[in-house]
DNA sequence: CATGAATGAGGCTTCATTCAT
DNA sequence: GATGAATGAAGCCTCATTCAT
C-alpha cells in the first residue's frame, strides 16, 4: 500500500524496515525470486504477513530496491579501491579483486543480480549500464592518454564487465572461494597484455 | 508420467512432441521458466495441457532436455565454424563470430540457459563445463606451441566465455542484431592482443 | 504451510478452525478420503480454497488429526462408561453399549477410521493398539483373579473388538440404529459365556 | 466400451483377460482403488492403455468383479474345508484354519474386499451378507438340535465373522504370517465356549 | 483384437495481496 | 504501526476415458 522509502518513519519503523530488507536479501539469495515467498521473507524477520505492505509495494519493488542498492554499494566499492590509482592498469587489478572480494561478502546479493533478468529486464540492464559507465569514462581517459589501445570503449567496458563476471562465477560462485593465484595472475596479464599498447 | 524422448513414438507423436518442444523454446525464451506455464505452453503448442505429460516428465525435465540440446548444438555449430582452421586466433575469431550469429539464431534458447543457474545449478555448471573443455583444450595446444602466451587454460577458458557472453548479452540480445564493426574490431583486437605473445 | 493446532489463535480463527474440522468430519464421512476434496470441505465449512491451508498443513494431516482426535474421544467414553463398575462382565457389557452409541453419535467419524486402513497404516494401526490397551489391562486383572478364563488377552482384545466392530457396522451403520434387543442379548450372552468360568 | 466377461471370446482374448485380472488384483492390492490407475494395471499386465476398455466397462466394474469373485471363492474355500465334517464345533474351527489360510494367500484380495466399503457400499454389503447366509445356515440347524445355544442367528454370524476379520488383520495382514498357537487356542475357545451349551 | 495418442476435468497446493481490527 | 485471517486466482500434475488407426 505504502513505500515511505527515505521518508518520515518513525525509529521503530525504521528498524522494522531494515529487517524486512535483511531477511529479504537472505531469502531472495538462497531461493530466487520466485521461489522466495512474502511469508517466507515476513517469517524471517519476525514480523507479521500484512506488515510487509506497510514498507512495501509489492514483491517486485522491494527487489528493485535490493538490486538498485547492490548495484551502489558495488560502484562504490569499485570507486573506493581504485580512489588515488594513478597508472590505469593498476585501476582494473585493484578494481578485478574488489570486485571478487564485493561478490564473495556478497554472494547472495550477487545472485540476486543475474535474476534480475528475468524479473526485471529494465533493471538489469540499467544495473549493467551504470556499472559500464564508470568504466567507460575511465578507459576513455586512458585511450586518449595512450595509456591503453584505442578502442571501443564500451565493448571494452563489456568485455572486462564479462571477464569479472565470470571468473567471479567460476570460482567464487562454484568454488566458494577468491580465485587461485595463477588463475588471478593469468586474467590479470591477459586484460594487461590486451589493454597496454605493444611498444 | 512418461517421457519416452527417443524412444518408439508414431509420426503423430513425433509432431506432437515436436510442437511441444518448439512451443517451450518460445515461452521458456520470452517469459523466463519460473513465469511460463505449462498451460502457456500447451496452448502454444496447440494441444491440451494433459499431453504435455504424454511427452514429458515435467517442466523441469523437459527445460533441461532444451538446456542440454541447446549445449550440444552449440558445441556443434562452434566446432563446425572452426573446423580445418589451422591458425589458433583464426579459430577464436570464428569462433566469435559463429557464437554472436548462433545467439541470433537462438535468441530463446541462450536465454533459457541463462535462467538454468535459478533451476536447476547442476544443469547450468555442466553448460559451462562442457563449452569450457573444448576451448580448453585447443589453448593449451596454442599455448604449448607457443603461438598463444602460456596461462592457466582454465581461466583464459572462462575469460574468453565471459566476454563472448556479455557482448552478445549486450548487442544481440538487447539490440537484437550482431555488433557493429566497431565493435566487432575492438573485441578481436582486445582478444589477439591478450593471447598471442608480443615479439 | 501451517499447522497452529492448539496455539495462539484469535477468536474468529478458532470459529474458522472449528467450522473446518465440522465440514471436513462431514465430507470424509460421507465421500471416503479419496472422493471428499478439498473444494467440498472449504464450501461445507463456506470458506475459500486457500483458507484450508491457513489451518492445516495438508489434506492427509487433518484426516491424522480427525482420527487420533476421534480415538481419544472413544476411549474417554469407554473409560467414562465402565467406571466404577465391579465386575469384569459389567464392565464388557457397559463398554458394548456406550461403544455402539458412540458410533451412533459419530457415523461419520467411525467411517473415517475405516478408511485410514488406505491412508495412513501406521495411524490405523495406532487407532486400534492403543484401543487395545485398555482392554488387554482389563482382561488382565480379571484373569488374574479368576473372574475370566485364562487366555491370551491380546488375542481376546481383538476378538472382542472384531466383535463390536461387526456389530457395529451391521445395525449402526447399515440399519442407522442400535441394534434390537435380542441381538444386544444374543452377543453379550456370547461374550459372557465365552469369558466366564463354566462352574 | 464392453463387458464380455463369459462371452465369446478367442483364445487370445480370454488371455488378455486374464493377464488384466491379475495385475489389478496385485496393484489394487498393493495401492488401493483410488491410488491404482489404469496406466498401472495395463502396464502390469503389459497391454496398451486402450486394451483396458475392449475387456472392462470402466475401473469400478473391473474391480466389482473381482470383489465377487473373491467372495465366491472364499465361500467356496470354507465349504471345502468344512464339508463332510459332523459336529458344528469342528466346523467352526475348520472354518477359522480355513479362513485365516485364504487370507494369507490372497492378501491382496482381502485388502480389495476391505475398501470396497468406499468404492462401492452395495457391493461391500452383498460381500458380507453372502458370507453370513451360510454361518447364519448352519447355526440355525445347530442351535436346533441343541448343540449350540440358542441365539439370533444372524447377530451371532456377524459376531464370528467379526472375529475372524479382527484376528486375521492382526496377524495375518499386520504380523504377515498365521497367528501363534496361543493365539489360534484362545480363539478357538472363546468361540467353544461362547457357542456351546454349559452342561 | 490391440494400440497409444489425446483429452479435459479435476485435484492439491501456493501465494501475493487485502482488510478489519 | 502492526497484525493475522482470509481470499481466489493460478500452477503443476493425474487420470479415466475416447477414438482413429
Amino acid at each position: 500500500m505504502a513505500d515511505p522509502q527515505n521518508s518520515a518513519l518513525t525509529a521503530r519503523g525504521q528498524r522494522t524496515r531494515t529487517k524486512l530488507l535483511g531477511a529479504a536479501e537472505r531469502v531472495f539469495g538462497e531461493m530466487g525470486f520466485e521461489r522466495a515467498s512474502i511469508v517466507e521473507i515476513t517469517k524471517a524477520a519476525g514480523v507479521a504477513q500484512g506488515t510487509f505492505y506497510v514498507y512495501f509495494e509489492s514483491k517486485q519493488s522491494l527487489f528493485a530496491q535490493l538490486v538498485d542498492t547492490l548495484g551502489a554499494s558495488l560502484r562504490q566499492a569499485l570507486a573506493d579501491a581504485t580512489a588515488g590509482l594513478d597508472s590505469p592498469m593498476a585501476v582494473e587489478e585493484a578494481g578485478f579483486d574488489a570486485f571478487l572480494e564485493f561478490i564473495q561478502a556478497h554472494r547472495h546479493l550477487y545472485k540476486i543480480v543475474r535474476q534480475a533478468e528475468f524479473v526485471d529486464e529494465e533493471l538489469y540492464r540499467r544495473y549493467y549500464a551504470r556499472l559500464a559507465e564508470g568504466t567507460i569514462r575511465s578507459l576513455e581517459l586512458a585511450m586518449a592518454d595512450g595509456e591503453f589501445v584505442a578502442r571501443d570503449a564500451e565493448a571494452v567496458a563489456y568485455t572486462l564487465m564479462g571477464i569479472f563476471d565470470f571468473i567471479g562465477m567460476r570460482w567464487v560462485l562454484w568454488e566458494g572461494k577468491l580465485p587461485p593465484p595463477q588463475v588471478r595472475e593469468s586474467v590479470l596479464s591477459f586484460i594487461a597484455s590486451a589493454l597496454t599498447p605493444r611498444t
